[in-house]
DNA sequence: AGTGAGCGC
């Protein structure tokens, strides 16, 4: 039958992106697996076929992506405030030009009101751009000086 | 930059 013909290219088609999705950067991820666009059709296997994308823990600390530069921490703020209370929103910007980087953070005062500002921003569109909100890796401290675990030689300048 | 994936000083 043409039904019993195709039923399997569609299955390998769906599989294939699966695992297009997977092997593709971050950003192109985000367009199959954001919880805004997250496909629930996949077969069993093609779901334990993709591997865990890297999603960092639950935290009040949210990393927001695809910005439009014309967003600002205050915008960013007032967005995310409708689904909980935001401690402290801020966008990324260039420390020279002052231009934003396209992407901020904005930290709430619960896991609970982080969890709602996900699920309320996600994949949602501000300022004619769609953004994405996501728990936030936590923040490399950055330490003053990190000795290279080479101090037990002298330095090399040349010169023999 | 007319930048468009990313994790801040």
């Amino acid at each position: 039958m043409a039904m019993a013909m195709r039923l399997p290219a569609i299955s390998r088609a769906v599989t294939e992106v699966a695992s297009a999705s997977a092997s593709a950067p971050v950003g192109l991820r985000r367009l199959f697996c954001s919880n805004a666009s997250r496909f629930s059709f996949l077969s069993p296997q093609a779901e334990s076929q993709t591997p865990a994308r890297p999603q960092a823990e639950p935290s009040t600390n949210l990393f927001v992506s695809g910005l439009s530069k014309r967003t600002t921490s205050e915008g960013l703020r007032t967005a995310f405030a409708q689904f909980g209370e935001v401690a402290d929103a801020k966008v990324v910007t260039d420390r020279v030009s002052g231009y934003s980087k396209g992407f901020g953070f904005v930290r709430y005062a619960t896991l609970e009101d982080s969890a709602k500002g996900i699920a309320g921003m996600d994949g949602k569109f501000l300022d004619g751009w769609v953004i994405f909100a996501e728990y936030a890796r936590p923040r490399e401290q950055s330490q003053p000086y990190q000795p290279q675990n080479n101090m037990s030689r002298p330095p090399y300048y040349g010169n023999r």
